[in-house]
DNA sequence: CTGAAAAATTGACCCATATCATCTTTTCAA
DNA sequence: TTGAAAAGATGATATGGGTCAATTTTTCAG
């Protein structure tokens, strides 16, 4: 009967977006005359914390990340994969810039959306509102578990939340090619990049992961989950 | 121009909630008709992590604390004064049950609105639910800061944070009556009670603060800010 | 293909905090 | 008013993981 919730320090959200379905053929005309589909090569910033928020980013294709920075240390929120927006925690009428920044790990298809024409449909469109709120709610609450895990976990179990959410959300096979480096494999689980190296290896000579170079490989994902329960 | 960009790890929002204010005569006659108002006694639970969420809570007075629990570690995630929601993060259709607990640290008077009638507004009035994305994305962004400082910031600045929101965010007087014991601001703060009893100790030695029991003066919140920012 | 820059690796050192144990003070129900 | 339980305080000890420095490997522009 002692039934401890787990808290996970997974970084996406597994929520389904369907919020674009909700719009009417004419509002989906509006978006797609007052949005353009850009192409951004590996690495490339696609907002910059600080700045104007005149668009809401939707991710077509590709893996981006979402990040503060404070000049020294840098934190990543949230990996967003293909399907996601960017940018709605930027909604709030009080708020015009973003409060986060965001680069692009592998060439990505983003769309951009006019807020204005974005906020429009908002206040017009009330299923599409519900949905957002969905999107927002959802998100902070898998915010709160990753919080939960950063200040409590120590460094294995936070380690083998990282892999276990990339294994089963991101990549959604057991081998797959690491576009994150080390480092932002740290700053995903708050830990410095040689520690992330150290468990890495002692993963690996503990059998529960092959690793060569960016190349990883789940072996034992029973164990990692046990790690990430107790770690 | 170094221009480093500072986060609070300031616990509660800044934002003024007028969303009650967007309803119309019949909608809040209709939340009035479907609410209770329930006089809780200090320290008593108003919500419980995983229990079915049944209705939207709103304080109308007193001051209450959200958490999350793994039956080991607590995690404050905010502090609720009187004004404001809880459980707007278990909106989404998704979620069926609280993400998290909650409970008053004083006597307080909280508005209990049933979820359904709650969700009906949100899908009739636009303004209402604009007002609701408003509250979440600030809450999120507000989350963000937090994240960040208890990942990164040590143990020094982190009080200096929680002593400086209780300050001007919470009690809004520079000498307070702490309603708080040194666990739950070690849990705010994401660190051990005898660390921040020490710590205490070394802020009101140094003639930042001076403390008798309970009770909390500010003297020096300068210095309090610049700990803040480079701890 | 090549050379420089970035990323990854490894080892040595150490310090900020957690943990544990003990003691004192406060709180609060009966 | 009292006694038990909770909260607060304080010291001793241990350690997880950060930091720094040096080396190797990989990446990628030209």
């Amino acid at each position: 009967m002692e039934d401890r919730i787990q808290f996970s320090g997974c970084t996406i959200s597994s929520f389904d977006c369907r919020c674009l379905e909700k719009l009417t053929t004419q509002e989906q005309k509006l978006f797609d005359d007052n949005s353009v589909r850009i192409a951004y090569k590996k690495g490339e910033m696609i907002c910059k914390q600080g700045g104007f928020v005149s668009q809401i980013m939707y991710v077509e294709e590709g893996l981006a990340k979402v990040y503060l920075d404070n000049g020294k240390n840098l934190l990543l929120l949230r990996l967003i994969p293909g399907g996601s927006f960017i940018g709605l925690s930027a909604l709030s009428e009080e708020l015009t810039t973003f409060p986060y920044s965001a680069n692009v790990y592998v060439d990505s298809i983003i769309r951009q959306i006019d807020v204005k024409v974005f906020s429009m449909v908002l206040e017009k469109n009330n299923a599409f509102a519900r949905e957002i709120i969905n999107i927002l709610s959802g998100n902070s609450v898998q915010l709160y578990g990753r919080f939960f895990c950063l200040t409590y976990k120590q460094a294995y179990g936070r380690l083998a939340d990282i892999i276990i959410c990339l294994t089963e959300r991101v990549f959604k096979q057991t081998k797959f090619e690491l576009p994150l480096s080390r480092k932002d494999i740290a700053e995903l689980s708050g830990m410095s990049a040689e520690t992330v190296v150290r468990l890495l290896r002692k993963f690996s000579e503990d059998n529960l992961i092959r690793i060569q170079g960016k190349s990883i490989e789940v072996i034992d994902i029973e164990k990692l989950q046990r790690i990430s329960e107790t770690g």
